[in-house]
DNA sequence: CGCCCAATTGAACTGCATCAAGATTCGTGG
DNA sequence: CCACGAATCTTGATGCAGTTCAATTGGGCG
């Protein structure tokens, strides 16, 4: 099933879409590809083709274990590029959380060459993988000396921070589960939940529902 | 103390040392510096000006918080790329852990220019970004889904392979101590401690020294 | 409207942190 | 070369944060 479900996306013309950022070099070698929710982009083990760039939608990048605990590893947002490997096979799978989950793939032979001449290409690249380092170093903070609670309030405050590029309210609509958040997080779905009520009672946060939460200000600001 | 002491180090002329796997361009424009063991490469807050390579030596990348917890996120070994940013200051500390440690600093502008005109540097550079990518998301794993005595184990085969590129017999000396493996993974000193003895009774290790670890074949070798 | 999955809350258990006390190791100087 | 002192490392005892198992509620979608 995993293995089969790449082949079910539908290829669109690329003059449809705007690859965030992207060069007009990077678009002309892009496939761009769509995915629905919890299909697989692709999975663990699988053999690393290329490279993505999320047009639209959400992504988390994940590693399953044989006694089945799940760690995602990130989530992705349109302009992230993910598949980043030199390696032969992935460590990681990927699926899509949305619906209409578009995708810029990039064969990575056609990506090497064009950097390899392309120097702006290749600084975009180089942006992003280090935009990707920080954001895992940081929440490698988060992993290592945070408790529950904590935790969630960082992730919280992360996730608003990379989906509201405009100027909001700090509402904010989750695209993901709590099982996600606790996967990313390390610990367990009741201990988000657990974390989600104390939050509210404190005043850090409000609920509008499981996924509408809206940020206090001035509680919910500082790491 | 801390802000002055990337001035104690002393420059010593590039012909002198090789920078592991650095092309020619690259070496042109560095600059070497040495450092003492426990010395600040640079500092949290500080203004960052470039990147760097390490030369020789081993560095460690961590992050203080206001209680005093440490995190480490990073160990860095001859060939690696540290400082890595486009922010204008730095989220994190390095450090010297080992006396003679040797790096090749980088001035953000040169290297950038360097990038933009030398498709082999650009692609050093990236390659070394996509390692430390995958490298974070391995200790993400270790970090999120196991046990103390777990992450111990799978510190040691990591640091194992990182340092060991020669065929060897499973020995090892580590540079630095229990308290930075702990920092590394989230968990106390003395559970590392605990950990290891665990190890050791189930066969996986033997000690001969604290610092000096054997990792029997076979009991240590999968993730 | 009703079903099903997601979210929440409760109760008991456990792994790790913390505090405290020794034991080793290593560097330094006599 | 040995003795001393100061880290570093190790082990023990206790408490608590978070897991696990279980039950209930709630929301979203057919």
């Amino acid at each position: 099933m995993l293995l089969t479900s790449s082949l079910e996306c539908e290829p669109i013309s690329t003059a449809d879409l705007q690859v965030p950022d992207g060069t007009a070099l990077l678009r002309s070698i892009a496939q761009i590809r769509t995915y629905r929710r919890e299909q697989e982009i692709y999975c663990q083990e699988q053999k690393s083709e290329g490279w993505y760039c999320v047009v639209s939608g959400v992504v988390r990048k994940y590693h399953l274990k044989q006694d089945g605990r799940r760690q995602i590893v990130d989530f992705h947002l349109p302009g992230d590029f993910f598949g980043v490997t030199c390696r032969a096979y992935h460590q990681f799978g990927v699926q899509a959380i949305t619906d209409e989950t578009v995708t810029a793939f990039y064969a990575r032979q056609k990506l090497e060459n064009l950097m390899g001449s392309d120097a702006a290409a290749a600084r975009q690249v180089r942006q992003k993988c280090v935009e990707a380092i920080e954001r895992l170093e940081q929440q490698m903070l988060v992993m290592g000396t945070m408790s529950a609670p904590e935790k969630v309030r960082a992730f919280l405050i992360y996730f608003h921070g990379r989906v509201a590029k405009f100027g909001d309210d700090g509402s904010l609509t989750l695209p993901i589960s709590r099982y996600d958040i606790a996967d990313m997080l390390g610990i367990s779905a009741e201990t988000v939940c657990r974390a989600f009520t104390e939050l509210r009672i404190r005043g850090d946060i409000s609920l509008e529902g499981p996924r509408h939460v809206r940020m206090v200000r001035g509680a919910a600001e500082t790491y």
